[in-house]
DNA sequence: TCTATTCATCGTCTTATGGCGATATGTTTA
DNA sequence: TAAACATATCGCCATAAGACGATGAATAGA
């Protein structure tokens, strides 16, 4: 029995997150379940390549899916994923603001310099 | 200027998220801020690659770290970092359960088989 | 000022990851 | 049963990432 603890999957998790094209698949099935065939022309990635980032997150245990005849099926597994991109994009948000901040305060201080 | 969309930050923190040994970093951290000398004893790691995780870690925003004479000290930025962890930690237990529980849906139709 | 300490950085190696085209597999349809 | 379709998988390449020892730079203390 291959023992998997909390902490190998979190990373598992984490890494099939990692990815920018993981994350827009991650939104576009926010939508609801779709089939292989309706996913692709929708990415600018070759067939084998979104065949492997979804199997990413279906071996990471983020997508559910189902084969229905000649086509596959993809859904999200568990919505609560949402929760944790939606945190981690609030702290880059934060990050995004005081980069602003900072800034500005460096404006001001050249302005004052001259 | 570089500019970062929150796309491109998310993608970062996440990375600098899916590495147990920048996870335990984190973990270690929770505790308050240390210096890289009292770090280095508490993981199996040679100076280099500690020094490397943590720098990683700043990159991404995560940890603050300042100077004071010859040490350097490390501090987590913003807590939020630990409900984004403990989050996907609670999605990596529903998946431990969900597997105990196939487990023994297989292990009673085994049973039953014979 | 010489030495020790603390830490970052460099160079190198090995392995992992993402991308693609080509091929294999299974399923409908003709 | 052959052809067409939908996907997964394979093999390959290029780049990224993790690990380490060695070196470099800064500070503290003798």
């Amino acid at each position: 029995m291959t023992q998997k603890t909390v902490s190998d999957l979190r990373v598992k998790i984490l890494s099939a997150l990692s990815d920018p094209t993981r994350l827009e698949l991650l939104e576009y099935l926010s939508g609801g379940e779709r089939c292989v065939c309706e996913i692709l022309p929708a990415f600018q990635r070759s067939q084998s390549t979104i065949s492997k980032h979804l199997n990413i997150l279906y071996e990471a245990d983020i997508l559910e899916r189902k084969v229905d005849g000649k086509r596959t099926v993809y859904c999200i597994k568990d919505p609560r994923v949402f929760e944790i991109i939606r945190r981690v994009d609030s702290l880059a948000l934060t990050q995004i603001s005081q980069l602003a901040e900072a800034g500005k305060i460096l404006e001001k201080s050249l302005n004052n310099r001259s």
